[in-house]
DNA sequence: ATCTTTTTTAACCAAATGGTTAAAAGTCTG
DNA sequence: CAGACTTTTAACCATTTGGTTAAAAAAGAT
């Protein structure tokens, strides 16, 4: 028997156990739940499917295991950073800065995010998602303090906020479709969102000078 | 028999042809094309399974239907703003304006072909985008032109153009996880999600305001 | 009313899919 | 090596799923 709660014996990455992690791991993100089919993710971690249903129950269990270890990889980042209290204009500096460093490790993180907690939100909410999500309070609080002091130009805190995660992430999730309407190349794309990180810090900063 | 192609006899609102297609459009929307069952979209319809395949022959027809007038639905009234030649300023205004409202109609929309075009992209660009996507040149154009003349900030127009989609489009993507985060009922996002309007574009003129 | 055509249904079918079982192969320990 | 335990496999199984068929019901045309 085998249980994944138990002694994590040999969680060496060419295990058993993690190639099949790995491999739904990739088909989970590129096909979502519904998508990915427990034959394929077998084959592409060069194994039986009953292998499947030893490690891991089921494709349920599977996919828990997967999704979590997903949230759970970058929610720290950004909590630490926007739960810190570095003064507004570092913290937003340090904010864009790690999250696009974040998503571009990871390009296909967001959108299986968004889509599977779109399309299961039940299960993601009370299986998936951690007890404590990153608190935006202490942000909204410098910028209101900003505001009052004149420091930059009056804004809603929470747009603000929005707008930053927006201009972050929307690129990578939508790149294909910006690909195609602006008519990129692969080599093109990945050149274009490599300079996003200095291009949406100078945007936001522009739009929060005071007049 | 009965192919849709034919003389469109009847597609008065309630016609079975019409009550299948409704029940898909909102099926696949939800759920994708592997989330979707042709089973589920009977039911919904209130009709026999073996008629979805008499009016629509396979469940790949019938999406490609609903997902072609889906696109073809707001394609035009994007591609009329912003190939325009309305003055710059008026021309962001009025994108955002229509482009932010075409999405409180429809807020699944985005998130559909964004998932969708990244789960069967060969499937997508063949069969169901349309031949000529909008074309952002004279906007970018413009946006050069002004830079150049020194009505605005210097800013790279690709980048700007993606950035006034990115803050017109994400927030509805994310919805659930903005409402999470930032701990809002139903009712409150919506409140919040109608001010957007007026926020993106105050915060793009504020970006731009050269200095 | 009768014949024809269109629309709808119930019953099936084959393939795919998630999951199980029992036995074989491999590893570990005395 | 013997015995115990773990890992892996091939062969199944039940359900779901997309799709078909043949006949019934409804609607039109003469």
């Amino acid at each position: 028997m085998r249980a994944t709660e138990m002694t994590p014996n040999d969680k060496t990455n060419d295990s058993t156990e993690q190639k099949i992690f790995d491999a739904a791991h990739e088909l989970f993100v590129q096909k979502g739940l519904d998508g990915a089919k427990m034959q394929e993710i077998a084959d592409r971690a060069g194994i039986n499917k009953a292998l499947l249903h030893y490690y891991y129950r089921t494709k349920d269990k599977l996919y828990e295991m997967v999704a979590k270890s997903i949230i759970h990889q970058g929610i720290p980042i950004i909590q630490k950073t926007i739960e810190s209290d570095l003064p507004l204009e570092e913290k937003i500096i340090k904010f864009v800065d790690f999250y696009i460093d974040l998503i571009r490790r990871n390009p296909f993180i967001p959108l299986f995010i968004i889509s599977e907690m779109n399309k299961h939100p039940e299960q993601f909410i009370e299986k998936i998602l951690p007890a404590r999500l990153p608190r935006p309070e202490i942000f909204l609080k410098q910028v209101e303090d900003a505001v009052a002091a004149g420091t930059i130009r009056p804004v809603n805190p929470q747009h603000l906020l929005l707008n930053i995660i927006s201009l972050c992430v929307f690129p990578f999730v939508a790149r294909p479709i910006m690909q195609m309407v602006l008519g990129m190349q692969k080599t093109e794309a990945d050149q274009f969102l490599k300079q996003r990180k200095t291009e949406v810090t100078e945007f936001i900063f522009a739009a929060l000078r005071p007049r």
